[in-house]
DNA sequence: ATAAACCTTGGAGTTAACTCTAGGTCAAGC
DNA sequence: GCTTGACCTAGAGTTAACTCCAAGGTTTAT
């Protein structure tokens, strides 16, 4: 039968540092499981995807206190939980018009390089600061 | 005639605080103009625009130091500026992706907690962390 | 059965990005 | 012309998110 999952080897497969982990714990991102009378801590096979899904919500540019609440909608009642949830896509709407606008930006930027040489002096900043 | 943009004025026009500024100027991502020999520094209405766009950069999950990248392929030679630039938008790219993403899940999330009613479990987690 | 590797608790240290304080200088309005 | 609010410099303090450390207890591999 397979090892049992102790913090070092999800952090291992989680590709975290150990510390992190409970850090997370700390701050109640994640609920540390209840220490047996004797040994390790044993951890069920999805914390390794529940990190993921916080490594991957912090790139996006969400706080860990944001991702705590997304992770909040997941369980909750129905009641403003769907509002809450509207708002927090519409906040991921504008992100990707955002993100869509640099990347039109930056596009310009490379063409200019690719067809002018150099010593352009492209528009890059004034184009993303409206 | 109108006002001298001052920092604190600057402050005001970007929406940050005065302090803000201060250390941009430290860590030289806003050059200081330089101190008239009597009285306040004067700050070009550009930078009104630079500071915003250094807000919604890192509202979009870019780090000061990134930022102070992008502006630098503002004016740098060719050389190997369009690698740097390319190596850029691929990230923005799989940012975009994953936005895309999330926000699909929370449509579902939405949707079930229209129609199914309240205390369905929903996949918001499982969804995005593969 | 014992050493190497791993876990536990508690607390301290680090980095990025601010934010505030103090003690002084300057200038715009009454 | 003087007061009061804005600016200046230099440095200390704060918050989020880790990361490291010490001094022990536990497991596993040889």
């Amino acid at each position: 039968m397979s090892k049992p999952l102790t913090i070092g080897r999800l952090a291992k497969a989680a590709n975290v540092n150990i510390e992190t982990i409970r850090y997370y714990q700390r701050i109640s991102l994640l609920d540390e499981p209840k220490k047996p009378l004797s040994g390790y801590r044993v951890y069920p096979e999805n914390y390794i995807s529940r990190i993921h899904f916080i490594k991957k919500a912090q790139r996006m540019g969400f706080k860990l206190s944001e991702i705590a609440e997304l992770i909040q909608l997941d369980d909750g009642q129905c009641e403003n939980v769907r509002e809450r949830a509207e708002r927090k896509r519409q906040q991921i709407d504008q992100q990707i018009i955002d993100l869509k606008s640099l990347r039109k930006t930056l596009d310009v930027l490379i063409q200019t390089c690719h067809t002018k040489g150099q010593n352009q002096h492209c528009p890059i900043i004034e184009t993303l600061s409206s």
